[in-house]
DNA sequence: CACAGTTGGTCACGAATGTAACTATCCATT
DNA sequence: AATGGATAGTTACATTCGTGACCAACTGTG
């Protein structure tokens, strides 16, 4: 009988790797602030950007819009960040970040950069082309899966 | 102010990958068989090792023992997998595929391997960095966290 | 300028998941 | 052989998530 090792199996390495890392990467920003992943992705988002749409976050960050709407609300709830009307368009809101939003994310950044480079670092030689080989896998994927997501 | 790339973030990255990899690897089994992805990963683990109690299938498929439990009923119930009372230790049970089981794996696992074939393919200079990548990467992490997981 | 189709965002619902509690069994020590 | 702690597996409960329905506002066509 044709057999397959799942431990082997690209797929199934692929969703472990990401799961451990995730959940390593928790350790970040769980102990001091408590935030899910599609939290932390928004905050992350309009940290970049300074001002967005949820639309536009979701398109960003790979979430679905009723994922995104959520994390919105709890960061909203918790002040971390502020909705304005949109001018131009009035059924979206324009999102930013609050003082509080700003210093957080200024908290969180520093720590999430020295996790991925201790990782990378980790990884020794095979660190540089391990980020060639996802750049070629995301340009071969993302042609036939789009939409959503998870983790981090 | 100190930012970070959501897009160029590696435990985002690895998410993202992994999330668009198995949702095209669904294109596979789902089709034809409509499997979930624990029941996938009991599937592929009985498929691999004959007979094995659900304890066993989740150390091997990195699963929590309530979802082992579920996808396990799962596939009972469609008639795949039969429980036998293990003679050395009542308290578990030896699971195995029925005829069924086996021809629905027997079905599944080439096109999960063509899945996998093709996908290393397009991939083309950078498959061989990859996959020695991701064991440096699983031997980096393992070491912090175990524990569960998810997709494919 | 009216109407049809589309789009941003929210909400209700059902499905999936993890935590914690629980049962039955095993094992070690006395 | 009795008792206490560990282990395999299931179940109840709360949380998270995606699908689909929905509302309000936009856009294009006539």
């Amino acid at each position: 009988m044709a057999k397959l090792q799942l431990e082997a199996f690209l797929p199934y390495r692929l969703n472990r790797i990401a799961a451990a890392v995730s959940q390593d990467f928790r350790s970040v920003y769980g102990p001091h602030h408590d935030l899910t992943i599609p939290e932390w992705r928004v905050l992350a988002t309009l940290g970049q950007f300074e001002a967005m749409s949820a639309k536009a976050i979701g398109r960003h960050s790979a979430m679905h819009k009723t994922k995104v709407s959520r994390a919105v609300r709890a960061l909203e709830e918790r002040r971390w960040l502020r909705r304005r009307p949109s001018e131009e368009d009035r059924r979206e809101e324009i999102l930013t970040l609050t003082a509080q939003g700003e210093k957080a994310y200024r908290q969180i950044v520093p720590k999430a950069l020295a996790f991925e480079h201790r990782l990378l670092e980790q990884l020794g030689p095979d660190a540089g082309p391990l980020l060639a080989a996802l750049g070629r896998l995301e340009a071969v994927i993302k042609v036939a899966g789009q939409l959503e997501d998870d983790r981090t």
